[in-house]
DNA sequence: TAATTTTAAAAGAACAATCATTCTTTTATC
DNA sequence: GATAAAAGAATGATTGTTCTTTTAAAATTA
């Protein structure tokens, strides 16, 4: 028996993000993908079902990759302000260390490809969040809302400004570069939003 | 000379946007279009030089319509929470009433296919927006902070609780929807968090 | 240990379907 | 009768997927 050359995979992977990254999910071929990877279109089939599995495997790992490094030293049982900070800091660090994974999943996502399954990791996770927030609300640490505007306040502003760093220029057109100080900042300000 | 007739135009636009929404930018083929709309395939070419002249078009056309809706009734000079108010308001209507535009932009915008271009309606827009945050300063109505940190405290609460009601679960995944209510109650926490 | 067989990975050719676009013909209206 | 809209056929390239053949490595035998 021949064995799988692990690298292969991996490599149709990063090539299939990249591509579609920078063409989009039409700029993404089977033919140009394994012309890209630098191997026969066959093999693609060796790893993957399909396209369709293909963009969906890419899209599981993403996401796994995600709540792993979102969830680094993040336990639900933290104080509010100090775990809410945590979780920002660790999506920030995903974000600069994968950009293209991340525009790759926000592609899907806004796409109709994707189909919410909520048997993935995900499941984990969000529960943690949600036990994140009981806590808080019960230590009188925040004001209680309804989830999603708890939610949309806690977060919204954090995603807004990774899209104006990723998009590399925010309202004024003039290039914009996102820093932890600009972070720092953001936060202090979202915590007055959500204080009793 | 025979006239143009101006439903076609308008059924491809419509047509063009419900099968990106519904099927993705792959989705989109010129056959298919031309099916859709029940005409013949060159007849797009007389409206729309090709392809990607098509998808510019109709970016342009919902950008315009979005930036009409949303200036109703807004004056730079107002005061900034009615102003704000009044922001959030007209764009949660014009959501509401274009969900499919709405749709198709943001997938047109997390697209390889954006390329910012600066001569659109879009700036004066842009222009009316910053002299209005500006007035708000002056008057001390508002925090001073770095461009890029305001608007996404102003406005990531609100698109974020737009895309829960759009994806029609938020994080719990139960069902979501959107109300004037919830819109006015993380409205108020918003404030909070802009004010001096 | 060396030779041979087995197995599946990998390649490459082939498939029909569909792609964007253009060319030629027809049709409707001024 | 002039003109351009609209249709429909045709173009060659590209699409996703499969079939056939080759190749490399592991398993088995000697």
């Amino acid at each position: 028996m021949r064995a799988k050359d692990e690298n292969k995979e991996w490599t149709i992977r990063e090539k299939a993000i990249e591509m579609i990254v920078h063409e989009g999910f039409d700029g993404l071929s089977m033919h140009k993908l394994a012309r890209a990877a630098k191997i026969s279109v066959s093999t693609i089939y060796i790893y993957f079902r399909n396209r369709e599995d293909l963009l969906n495997q890419l899209y599981a790992a993403v996401v796994e990759t995600f709540v792993q490094h979102t969830m680094a030293g993040f336990d639900p049982d933290m104080d509010f302000e100090a775990g809410l900070w945590l979780q920002w800091k660790n999506r920030y660090a995903y974000i600069l260390k994968y950009p293209l994974q991340y525009h790759f999943s926000e592609q899907f996502r806004n796409s109709p490809l994707i189909k919410k399954q909520d048997d993935a990791p995900e499941v984990v996770f969000k529960r943690a969040m949600q036990q994140f927030v009981a806590n808080a609300e019960e230590k009188g640490e925040i004001v209680r809302l309804p989830r999603e505007v708890f939610w949309a306040i806690a977060y919204g502003p954090f995603y807004t400004l990774v899209k104006f760093h990723l998009d590399q220029h925010a309202i004024s057109g003039i290039p914009f570069t996102l820093s932890d100080e600009l972070l720092q900042q953001a936060f202090q300000r979202t915590m007055r939003a959500l204080r009793v």
